[in-house]
DNA sequence: AGCACGCCGACT
DNA sequence: GTCGGCGTGCTC
């Protein structure tokens, strides 16, 4: 038996089956999806079965004189994907201009990508009789590096060894030629257990607290800890502690330095919710407008006929407890279920509702999760264990095998689109599985992305609505404030004179305020106000952003870092000024408004620690804040009882940026968080801050009027050739040389438009009205946005192209023709189907 | 990616 | 005259 495999080896060249002959006792075992373990030139490597034959291809080395090499061994017991997912990868590699291995890597959790481990034993001519005599004298190192290797007998990974011998690569490259050495190569998956820093009381509780006296005054919080570890002597871990007493890990680490307590590494058992248990939920009564909806998915579910569904409910309509009741259909049809949610929105509430349904038939995946935990919740799913899950986009490469059914919640988030290689869209990819498996897929939003409210409007997707609010509640009434008037009225404060009183009035009656700030694609920087100069990085065009915690200017693409200039480094003067409305800077205007305010920061910067997320929104909800202020983490999905004001600082930041989304995204944001106040019984007000009161963005999302911001919308993207009338691939070329990148940009767009030509595929046709209709256009080349990274610069040229027309192929074989250029050169290109920010 | 083969400078 | 620099090319 033949098995063709694709070796994980991403280069161009290798991107094809190779053939190996695989071995008797393998051939009941390796199937279409299996992992293997194959010689490929000098070393061993990983690879996937994607198709079984009875004889090699006529191309392959075994018709010519070389013999076929042999599948090593086979890597998991069970093959980790399915002839299904093998087909979606190969769409993929298509469709986004990828390696197949890169596909197929990305459908599996990290942990099972297995790497080559090299170790070297004593080799037959060491033990030969005469010993090394030939061989020549040995120096002293050598002598031990060989002694050593006798004496732990067996194989020792060569890793190993050359930690302990630095610089004995050659050395041993040199005996295993010899014999002196035997080597063997073994495919490792990186398996490694997860661990966490545990805290063991190291004394008895008298002598800790005796101890304790004996700690300088100052050490309060060292007290604090030592007292409560006497208090309660198990090991508890690191990052409990420093929560539960809100100390810092370095206040422990100042214990234990003292030999008051002793840190260590313990390994954890990892179903990170095995401790907890879930209250079970019971299928609720549906509203009309539920139920009908949910009639509409069943029937399809039932008859298995794959469905494209888009469900446009307003916030707080009841879509999850939907999803929940059809997921049961689908399990009681026998089927398996994929709910798929933004990162962001992938809250342990969200958890615990799904949990709280269908129990242990639940498996998670999200990003907070080690390699190892994602890999036994994987595994749950690939052994059959459970029939639900629910995870970020990778969730939709589920190994299920009765796929029946895929929810995407908020299916217009950007995070469905994965930025790396392979750049795919978690929407389009459960479309294609759906379409392979006769699942339907359910795209759930208040606020549907342009592409699939169009392809409802066409009837391509099937339209379900439900425009009312669970028990009736009404959408709170939105006040759009003109910052001009403010500042023509003599405000030149951050907060409009309503929003400062509406803050102030629910301090008075201890009701809670979110204030957003939307700071995407808006940094702030340094600016001199006598020169004008302002830092740059010197790698990249773009401004160093300030960061007030540590007083560093940082570079954002390139993690280049410099210290706060104290004078301006090019006239000296000292009138040095921060611009751009950071959260920082809006929670120290706030001190001084509200003198005593309690604000809860959520950002960047005091979310970066695992956890601290969670904490944050734990402390809000607990009322240990009056106002939870942040960047648009503080909008999704977020549900406090006590809120009744939503403000929004600024809500045209984000709607001068270059893109053609910048509308779309400033709506959904808006919408997003006007939901977001006055949930539960008390009655809310959202207050909207803004340079542009008359843009439909803003006007729309005042009046939760999802309609009439599409209809003027879709007029915008007609006339200027956007999505959704049209498809867009994006091609950036990057080089540190100007010249030559240039150069090749433009022969790049010209390569494009010859070959549309050869293809006849039509051009430009212009119709009366000014809109435009053309099948395929190139653009460009022009700069990108960011005209130079880690100092190479960037150029992009964008192929507009009908949804039907076979753009992926015309770009593969574009660049493909500048392959010799790229190797030689080093110029990079990268392509990026249906891109989601233009940048 | 590795690791070979293969063609030009600083040493015994 | 050799050892070794890393530039190109291949892997069933």
């Amino acid at each position: 038996m033949i098995a063709k495999v694709i070796v994980d080896v991403p280069v161009k060249g290798t991107n094809r089956p190779f053939d190996y002959e695989v071995p008797a006792r393998y051939v009941s075992w390796v199937e279409v999806g299996s992992r293997v373990a194959v010689p490929f030139g000098p070393r061993v490597v990983q690879g996937f079965v994607v198709d079984l034959a009875e004889e090699p291809s006529e191309d392959a080395a075994g018709s010519g004189s070389r013999k076929l090499k042999t599948v090593d061994h086979v890597l998991d017991v069970e093959p980790p994907l399915t002839p299904e997912l093998v087909e979606l990868a190969q769409w993929m590699s298509r469709t986004y201009l990828c390696h197949l291995s890169v596909a197929l890597a990305a459908m599996l959790p990290a942990a099972l990508k297995a790497k080559a481990e090299r170790r070297v034993g004593i080799g037959p001519e060491a033990l030969r009789d005469g010993g090394l005599a030939e061989y020549g004298l040995m120096t002293t190192e050598e002598t031990e590096l060989l002694e050593h290797i006798r004496r732990s007998k067996g194989m020792l990974p060569v890793e190993q060894l050359l930690e302990r011998f630095p610089g004995s690569e050659a050395l041993l490259r040199q005996w295993v030629r010899q014999g002196i050495l035997a080597e063997e190569q073994v495919l490792k998956d990186r398996m490694n257990v997860k661990k966490v820093l545990t805290v063991f009381a190291c004394l008895s509780p008298e002598e800790m607290l005796l101890r304790g006296q004996e700690l300088p005054a100052s050490a309060k919080r060292q007290r604090q800890v030592l007292e409560y570890v006497a208090d309660h002597p198990d090991p508890i871990r690191l990052t409990e502690l420093t929560s539960l007493l809100d100390v810092t890990a370095g206040t422990v680490k100042g214990l234990a330095d003292k030999g008051l307590v002793r840190l260590e590494e313990v390994e954890v058992g990892r179903d990170p919710y095995a401790d907890r248990s879930f209250k079970r939920t019971s299928p609720l009564p549906l509203t009309v407008e539920q139920s009908q909806v949910f009639s509409n998915i069943c029937r399809a579910v039932k008859s298995a006929t794959h469905t494209m569904f888009l469900l446009h409910g307003v916030t707080g309509s009841g879509k999850t407890e939907v999803y929940m009741q059809s997921i049961q259909t689908c399990l009681d049809e026998g089927k398996e279920a994929i709910v798929l949610v933004p990162e962001i929105s992938l809250t342990p509430q969200m958890v615990e509702r799904f949990k709280g349904r269908f129990g242990a038939d639940v498996a998670v995946l999200h990003s907070r999760l080690s390699n190892g935990e994602r890999y036994d919740e994987w595994r749950k799913i690939s052994a059959g264990r459970v029939r639900v899950v629910i995870g970020a986009r990778s969730a939709a490469f589920a190994p299920f095998k009765k796929l029946g059914l895929v929810i995407i919640d908020e299916e217009h988030e950007s995070s469905y689109k994965q930025e790396e290689s392979p750049k795919y869209h978690a929407r389009e990819v459960a479309a294609a599985r759906g379409r392979a498996s006769g699942a339907s897929v359910v795209l759930g939003s208040a606020t549907p992305s342009l592409e699939s409210w169009q392809a409802a409007v066409q009837g391509k997707y099937k339209l379900l609505v439900m425009a009312e609010r669970v028990e009736g509640r009404p959408l709170p009434p939105v006040r759009i404030v003109d910052m001009r008037q403010e500042l023509y009225g003599g405000n030149r404060s951050m907060f409009s004179k309503p929003l400062f009183e509406g803050i102030k009035s629910r301090l008075e009656k201890g009701e809670q305020s979110v204030l957003l700030l939307n700071r995407r694609g808006y940094s702030t920087f340094v600016m001199c106000r006598s020169c004008g100069y302002t830092a740059g990085c010197p790698h990249c065009d773009i401004s160093l952003t300030y960061h007030q915690t540590s007083s560093m200017m940082r570079c954002h693409y390139c993690g280049y870092t410099e210290r706060q200039p104290a004078v301006c480094p090019e006239c000296g003067s000292e009138h040095i000024r921060y611009f751009g409305t950071g959260t920082q800077r809006v929670e120290e205007e706030l001190a001084k408004l509200f003198p005593g305010i309690r604000v809860i920061r959520m950002d960047v910067d005091t979310t970066t620690e695992k956890g601290a997320h969670e904490k944050l929104l734990t402390q809000f909800r607990q009322k240990k804040g009056d106002v939870l202020l942040g960047t648009q983490m503080v909008a999704k999905g977020l549900d406090f009882p006590d809120v009744t004001l939503v403000g929004v600082i600024t809500a045209d930041t984000m709607l001068n940026l270059p893109d053609f989304r910048s509308s779309e995204r400033t709506f959904q944001l808006l919408t997003q968080v006007a939901g977001r106040a006055g949930r539960h019984h008390l009655p809310g007000e959202v207050f909207v801050q803004t340079y542009t009161p008359e843009h439909y963005s803003v006007t729309a999302a005042g009046g939760h009027d999802f309609h009439r911001f599409a209809e003027q919308e879709l007029e915008h993207r007609v006339r200027g050739g956007y999505p959704p009338f049209c498809r867009l691939i994006l091609i950036t070329l990057s080089h540190t040389e100007l010249a030559l990148l240039v150069k090749t940009s433009e022969a790049m767009v010209n390569r494009l438009k010859a070959l549309a030509r050869e293809e006849g595929i039509p051009g430009f046709i212009e119709e009366a009205g000014g809109a435009q209709k053309r099948a395929l256009d190139v653009l460009g080349p022009v700069a990108s946005p960011i005209p130079r990274i880690k100092d190479r610069y960037r150029f992009q040229c964008m192929v507009k192209y009908r949804g039907d027309q076979p753009a992926s192929d015309l770009v593969a074989q574009a660049v493909e023709a500048f392959d010799e250029v790229c190797r030689q050169t080093k110029l990079t290109i990268s392509v990026d189907v249906d891109p989601q920010v233009l940048m």
